[in-house]
Parts: structure tokens; C-alpha cells; sequence
DNA sequence: AACAGTTGATACATTCTGCGACAAAACTCT
DNA sequence: AGAGTTTTGTCGCAGAATGTATCAACTGTT
């Protein structure tokens, strides 16, 4: 996380959305309000947000309301407010899809303590995505240059990448060593879920090894995981500008 | 998660040991108990394990410090459990990287419903070699190149290993001269538990014997350990870049 | 509209792994 | 020591997972 994270914060009193974006912001934080669902819906189609603290009594739409539309589509993570003592609403917002709940009234240093360690959590499912562009990546043999989508060997040589070989590279760059099953890699590179039996990333992996591997029947950069998926095995070094 | 996910229940009362672990384990987990941080440590040295359920009040090292330590290196993720009312502790624990707490005494179901949220948000990709991950290690007459997945040997000639010999052959180096059981041995090579009769680790020591021994009729790195398991005889020693 | 380039699906070849079966070895007990 | 029992070693095989050639659909260009 190197900027500062982004929290939305959403309950219909305006003094609870007031003093929670002043404690964030006094701490490091950026941090938005929004007083029901159809105003967070707003901001949260125009902004990038980190977390979203949302409170579960609202008028309008509901928070458990919320909280299942929105944990069904994106991974934004959700903690949410509650009314002390209701704990079916604690247990039935967690089973939903939220990260954590605070029940009301609460020590404004604890949210800030729980707000940080869902952070901590979720920042690992997108180490550096995105970090890649426009820079420059050394790794094996190769140089990438992420503007131009080139890879360039020791004597200045160059291939072309197409797309799908550029997002599938750049994500296994940005996630070096790390095993990523294909649906994972799906997911990353398409943004959808692969279907059974969907061959898909195999493809993918096969040209793009065509590409970068010297012996591309002996892969030595991009390691196969038997019913893991794959895996690039290389140190990865952003070159500075 | 394709498996099921195995949790580390460390707790000083054996009544809640046992209905902790009973409850995960009606509830599609795998559950393993310590009593405290000693037993704990042995546990996790030859499991694996995707989150510690963990006391705070223990004899011994106290729950806080396990937490500092372990947060520290491996990143599992920690729920812990504190007594009622020390709010201190509960937020103590969270900046010091805990994921989650509960209060005692607490409900089963909502101490699942945590773990999953746990879990839902940190379902990380690991290296494939653990700790050797990227790194050359050298041990008897070889030399392990855990990137390319080759032993070399004094010549220089290279062996493959399959993905099932580099896995099991780097379990055995992170742990050499430890026995390890079949159980355990299956647990950290394709992280599920052993059906009675299975004969899947005597196979795959036996394809392993074949590459790394030089007689493998008489093995000299690989030891049976009778009604134990099995054991790597040698020093290991990771080299320098 | 023809074309070149790219991508996903399908099919087939190849490799890997778990399992059952049996052999061999180790251990126990008499 | 010998017979019986348990544990371990390993062979062969079938099913599953993976690699990739080929083709059809799609995109954007000329």
C-alpha cells in the first residue's frame, strides 16, 4: 500500500460520518462519507476506494442489503456498523461477505485498528497490481518495456508481445514465485471465472512460453504446478527510470 | 480453496480444545489442537496450516507475543480469542497483527463465520518451495536448483524432478534429519490428510529414491523410519546468491 | 470485401500420479 | 531358529492433468 488508503464511510448520522473521516483522516487516511446506499453508490462509481465502513441500520437500502450486492461483485471488503447486542446481524452480516463488524458504540481507535488490519490482509491479494506500467522490468534474460509491450534480450533483440501475452506476463512479473492456479490467472488477466474444463490459460501459457523460454519444451521460467497452475520462477527487478 | 482449509486451535482449557475442533470439523474444516505455544510450534514445523486460532491467556508464552512473533515472519492469519472486557488486549492484538478477535465466551457458529471471513479475504498464493523458494541449495552430492526444478550433481549433469519429487524433496530439506510421518509428509506435500492404507508417500519416496540416491536399494539419504516415517539424512545448507 | 493478426475452443499426444497388488524386509512370538 | 504378522518397497496400470497443433471466430486495417 504505498498511497494512502481510501475509506468510504456510510451511516445516515451525519455526527458519527463526521467524526469517523476526521479520526481517519488525523491517521493517515483519505477518507469520503456518503449517507445511504444510492449516495455510496455514486461515489463509489467515480472513485477508487480501499474499504467501505458501513453501518447496517440505515433508511433505504440496508446495509445487509448492501453488503451482499456488493461483496457478490467486486472484492472491495466491507466492515460493518452495528447496533450493539443484535448479534444475529453480526453473524449474518460476516456470513454475506464482510470483513468485520464494530458494534455500536465504538472506540474510534478500535475501528482504526481493525480498519488497518483488514487492509493489511486484502493488501496482499493485489501486491503491485498495476505497478507495471509504464516502467521498465528486468527479469531472466529479459528487459520488458511496459509502454511499448516489447521484451528485449541482452543483445538489444526484440519481441513483440501481443495483448493477451502482456497481461498474462505482467501479472506473473507482478506475483513472481508465487503458484497461481488458472483460475486465479483468469480472473487476473480476463476478469472472468473460467469455465470447467476451460483450456484457456493453458493456451496462453503455451504461446507466451514460445516467446520467452530458450527451450520452450523445458520451461524454466514459467514452472508448471501440477493441479496448482503455474508459477514464474525468476527475480523481478523494476529498473529505475 | 480447493481443499479444506486446516486450522491450528492453540488453547490451554482441553474442553475447548475439543469443541472447537469438534465443531470445525463437523463444519467442513480440518482442526488441530495445541496446548500452547511449544506444542503449537512443533505443530506448524511439520503441518500445514491456513489459520491459528489462538488464545490470548496462556501459560508460557502468552498469546500476545505468539502473535508478534508469528505475524512477524509467516503472515498466517491469527484469530484470537481474549477474555470479556479487555478491550486493551483486543486492540493490542489487532495492531499487533492479529486478523480478528473474539470475546469469550462465544458463539461456535459466529467463530466460524469469522474464520471464513478470514479466510474468504486472505486466500494467498504461496510459493511453491517455501522458504527455498528461487534459492540453490546444497546437501549430499547435490545441488538443488528450486527454480528450474533440477538436482545437479559434482559433474554438473542435471536430473528433472517431477512436480511431486520437488515438492516432496523440499519438504524433506526444510526439515532435514526431522522424522516425518506419512501423515505429515501428505499434509505438506499436497495438503490433505492420508486415507488409511495409503501407499501414496511410499510411492513417491520410492520414484524420489531412485533419482536422488545412488544406490537405491540401500538408501542412504532418504531413511525409513519404521512405524515413523521417513527422514533426510543429511546437511543442508542454502547457498549464497 | 479481403486480409493479417489474435484469441478461444477442440482434439489428440504425452506425462504424471495415485492406487492396488504383490514381493521383500523387519519385527514378534513361541 | 521358524512361523506368522506387520510394515515397507516397487511394479504396472488407468485416469487425470498438461502441452500444443489446428481451426474457427473475431478484430481492426487497408
Amino acid at each position: 500500500m504505498n498511497e494512502m488508503p481510501h475509506i468510504l464511510v456510510v451511516d445516515d448520522h451525519r455526527e458519527i460520518r463526521a467524526a469517523v473521516t476526521r479520526y481517519l483522516e488525523k491517521n493517515g487516511m483519505r477518507a469520503t462519507a456518503a449517507q445511504d446506499a444510492a449516495e455510496m453508490d455514486a461515489k463509489l462509481a467515480t472513485g477508487h476506494f480501499d474499504l467501505i465502513v458501513l453501518d447496517v441500520m440505515m433508511p433505504g437500502e440496508d446495509g445487509l442489503s448492501v453488503c451482499r450486492r456488493l461483496s457478490g461483485e467486486g472484492g472491495l471488503p466491507i466492515l460493518m456498523l452495528t447496533a450493539l447486542g443484535q448479534e444475529t446481524d453480526r453473524i449474518v452480516g460476516l456470513e454475506i461477505g464482510a470483513d468485520d463488524y464494530l458494534p455500536k458504540p465504538f472506540n474510534p481507535r478500535e475501528l482504526l485498528a481493525r480498519i488497518k488490519a483488514i487492509l493489511r490482509r486484502s493488501d496482499r491479494s493485489e501486491p503491485l497490481a498495476g505497478s507495471l506500467a509504464g516502467k521498465k522490468v528486468r527479469f531472466a534474460q529479459w528487459v520488458l518495456d511496459s509502454d511499448r509491450r516489447v521484451l528485449i534480450d541482452g543483445n538489444g533483440q526484440e519481441t513483440a508481445l501481443t495483448g493477451a501475452d502482456f497481461k498474462l506476463l505482467t501479472v506473473l512479473l507482478e506475483r513472481a514465485r508465487l503458484v497461481l492456479s488458472r483460475d486465479q490467472l483468469m480472473d487476473l488477466t480476463a476478469g472472468r471465472r473460467a469455465a470447467p474444463l476451460d483450456r484457456t490459460i493453458d493456451n496462453q501459457i503455451s504461446r507466451l512460453r514460445r516467446k520467452i523460454e530458450k527451450d520452450p519444451m523445458q520451461p524454466r521460467l514459467i514452472i508448471t504446478v501440477r493441479n496448482g497452475g503455474y508459477s514464474l520462477a525468476a527475480d523481478v527487478e523494476v529498473m529505475n527510470e
